[in-house]
Formats: C-alpha cells, sequence, structure tokens
DNA sequence: ACGAATATGAAATACCCTCATCAACTGATA
DNA sequence: TATCAGTTGATGAGGGTATTTCATATTCGT
C-alpha cells in the first residue's frame, strides 16, 4: 500500500499548500479550522510521509523567453532496459524537457519540451533527440497557446 | 515587450527559487553571491514584472491516488470562439485536468488528466469530455510511468 | 567626464516560525 | 467502566527571518 490516510483536514491543508504553499501556520490554520500546532504537525506528518514534495516557486515561461510549448512524441529503436536507461538519462539531463512519460501505445516516450521558438525546437530535435542512439523516429506537436497549468493534484 | 531584463544574478536566483522556494533569503543571497537585502529586491521586483508566478507546494500523485496519468487529444465539432471558450471553461473547472493546450495539427487540445485509474478516467471520458457539446471526439493515451515532471523553465 | 538615477551591503527591528511541553479530549478495547 | 494510545489546542522560549533604513557604490545617458 503506497498510498496515505488522509481526513478531511489533511486535504484542506494539502490544497492550500498546493495553491499557495508561502502561507503562515496561523492562517493556514483558521483557514482549515485547526490550531497552527495542530497544522504544524500534519504538515510535518504529510512530509516525512511523501505525501508533500518540494516548495517550488512557479515562473511564467513567456517572461523569461520560454513561451513554446512543444510535445513530441518519441519511439525508440529497441526496447531493452538500457537503451530505454540511456534515453531517461538524456531527457532527465535536458532542462528543457519539463516532462517525460514512458507511453502505452504507437508511441514509447511523450516529452513536453518549453523552447524560445521553433528554431529552438529544431536544434534540439535534431541534434539531440534524433542524433541519440536509442531513438528510431519522432513526432512533435506544437501548442498554440497554453490554456490551463497547474500543479495541484486533486485531493 | 514581454520579457523581462535578467542579469546573471537574476537567473540564479529563479534556477534556485524553482527548484527550493522555501530557502531564506539569506542562504540564497550566499548561493547566488550578494546580500539577502538585494536578493529581498529582486524577488519582489520579478514578482510585481510577473516573472515569479505562485509559491506552490508539490504533492506525490501516487500517494493520494492519482498515480495514473492521462493525454487525451480533443477535436473540436466547430471551431467557433463560443464553443472553444465553452470547452475552456469546461477545463478549467475539471481539477484532474491538470493541463491543457490548444495545439496545431490534427487534434484541437491536448490535455494532461490525473486519476486513480482507468475506471476513474472513464467516466470522466464518457461523462465529461465526450459528452460536452463542442467536442467532436478524442483520443486517449496513457502513461505507464512519470520519467520526469518538473516545473522548472531554464532561464 | 559629469550628474542623476539606481543598485548595493550592512545594520537594526519587529515579527514569525519551529519545536517542546502539558493538560484535556477522543475513541477503541477489555 | 477503566485503561491506554493517539490527537488536540494553548502556551512559551529561542532562534531565525523578512523588511526597512541609510550611507555608499555603481550604472547610465548625454
Amino acid at each position: 500500500m503506497n498510498t496515505f490516510n488522509l481526513d478531511p483536514v489533511d486535504r484542506k491543508i494539502l490544497r492550500i499548500l498546493q495553491e499557495q504553499a508561502d502561507i503562515s501556520h496561523a492562517a493556514l490554520a483558521e483557514a482549515v479550522g485547526a490550531s497552527a500546532a495542530s497544522c504544524w504537525r500534519r504538515i510535518k506528518a504529510l512530509d516525512t510521509g511523501g505525501v508533500l514534495g518540494k516548495t517550488v516557486r512557479l515562473v511564467n515561461p513567456e517572461m523569461v523567453g520560454r513561451g513554446l510549448n512543444v510535445f513530441c512524441h518519441v519511439r525508440m529503436k529497441s526496447h531493452d532496459p538500457v537503451a530505454r536507461r540511456s534515453f531517461e538519462r538524456f531527457v532527465e539531463s535536458h532542462e528543457e524537457v519539463l516532462e517525460c512519460y514512458s507511453m502505452s501505445g504507437e508511441w514509447d516516450y511523450l516529452l513536453r519540451v518549453v523552447v524560445a521558438d521553433v528554431a529552438d525546437y529544431e536544434r534540439l530535435l535534431m541534434h539531440g533527440i534524433l542524433t541519440h542512439d536509442a531513438v528510431a523516429n519522432s513526432s512533435s506537436h506544437f501548442a498554440l497557446k497554453s490554456v490551463k497549468y497547474s500543479t495541484a493534484v486533486p485531493v
């Protein structure tokens, strides 16, 4: 069993922390209807229990010249573990690849890449992804607009 | 002009804050080679300038029973703005849809959905997405594993 | 090169947070 | 009913932190 037993107050805490992690314990306590000490203990338990992860600050991609989202499907030459690990290391080491999923179906991986423009993506695709030993071929899809982006998992 | 003029210290600050937003100004100052007061002022400027967004706490999806990622391509019946807005409101109001992009190519939208299991997804698809007035059809792809998930945009 | 505008580091202050302690409360069990 | 383990809220000490102020340094346009 991997999941964590959450009571309603835990869920409220998680919902708030996922949207506004810089809230004070006092304000959080008021919002969830508990004492600050209790909130503190619960957060600590959720933390050590592996439910809560990092606290991160979000950055507006457009404001730093990374406004273009590209989704890249990748098919591997072979499915052997060595090739997969090699590709996954490649993904891990490239900071413009924000997300990567191993997929069911006709494609092996799906990547979300943030780049400045199409030329920027062309560089990554031609000199990075497609030249990787383990990659057979790929298919790219460009986002016209980001309609929704949330990091908050429903709890 | 949409982008923000960032100097090397700003970039260092952004890189750190995107990975560890709960760092103290003193520790941040040491890491970037500036004073705490200067860091504080830079963060404030990045904040009001719209570069920095929310501070959020990440939650391990598996630990809260949302371990399955599904990608859903959606094609619209029509491309008129009213239908689009209606669908985008639908997406916005469904918390299990974490990401949604308006796409170029044969599909109009790409959604990332987090659900507990396939049955859970079936419910959303059949009683939510596919019954939406503006939706013509859709295609779903299941992630076997999350290889990389980062919120840190390269700066 | 000059002055104006702006950014800087150090210091000071008031605030908040972390964490421990304690007594009261809850719920399950025998 | 008595007991026991776990949880709660209140409280307080202590240490650390955010934020302001101010004098100095740096940058920028002309």
